[in-house]
DNA sequence: ATGTCGATTTGCT
DNA sequence: GCAAATCGACATA
């Protein structure tokens, strides 16, 4: 392996991020690689389990109804971009803005199984185990990656956070989808199988 | 100006 | 199992 190489692979193309199907982009997200190099220190795992957030008519998402906000403002923007907004006062949570300028769609990253710079995202989390919790839940794994709400509408095929195929495969059959979760409070369309999955992972929610 | 509540996590009971 | 933490967006006045 080279200097200043690495083992850097193909970040995710544009054209990834710029299909109008977020629930498409939700499901092929599973098996890619969320990737950060911030505060001097890589880390990355790959994703596991997505949420999709999908348009103007998704009650459950902070566009609703073309909400647009300071904070909302980067859903609207052309696909590739971060999305992070400030949960609960204390968590940031980190989403992957898709389609086209104009649309607010975005999918919500959920869970990562850790695969790259462990001890930084141990540090970072201050675990002394590596396990499901080090980043799973969408609050923990920015934790993990060091992703904080100034980073929001930062390009994903940038130096700082980037998405990678590694040739990890998830076929159709191996996708679970479910309800969201958190947002009860959208009723009906909370219950839609916008949450995704892979069948059986142990670094995703057992149930 | 004031009040409510959230796309959550953690620690204590 | 429950509630605290903690701040900003939004609704209501």
């Amino acid at each position: 392996m080279q200097p200043g190489k690495k083992h850097s692979m193909p970040k995710l193309p544009l054209a990834f991020y710029r299909s109008p199907d977020v629930l498409r982009i939700g499901r092929q997200l599973l098996g890619k690689f969320l990737v950060t190099r911030l505060d001097g220190r890589l880390a990355g795992g790959m994703i596991v389990e997505t949420e999709a957030y999908a348009g103007p008519e998704d009650r459950a998402s902070h566009a609703y109804g073309n909400r647009r906000t300071a904070r909302t403002d980067v859903m609207f923007w052309n696909g590739g971009v971060a999305y992070v907004y400030l949960c609960y006062g204390l968590h940031c949570l980190f989403n992957i803005v898709t389609g086209r300028e104009g649309v607010p769609h975005a999918v919500l990253i959920r869970a990562l199984q850790p695969v790259d710079g462990v001890e930084a995202m141990m540090q970072r989390r201050r675990k002394t185990r590596v396990d499901r919790t080090l980043a799973g839940g969408p609050g923990s794994l920015t934790r993990a990656l060091g992703i904080r709400v100034e980073h929001s509408g930062m390009d994903l095929r940038g130096a700082r956070i980037w998405l990678e195929d590694r040739g990890v495969r998830v076929p159709l059959r191996n996708i679970l989808a479910g309800p969201r979760v958190g947002v009860e409070y959208a009723g009906a369309h909370a219950r839609r199988p916008w949450r995704f999955r892979i069948r059986a992972n142990p670094w995703t929610s057992p149930a």
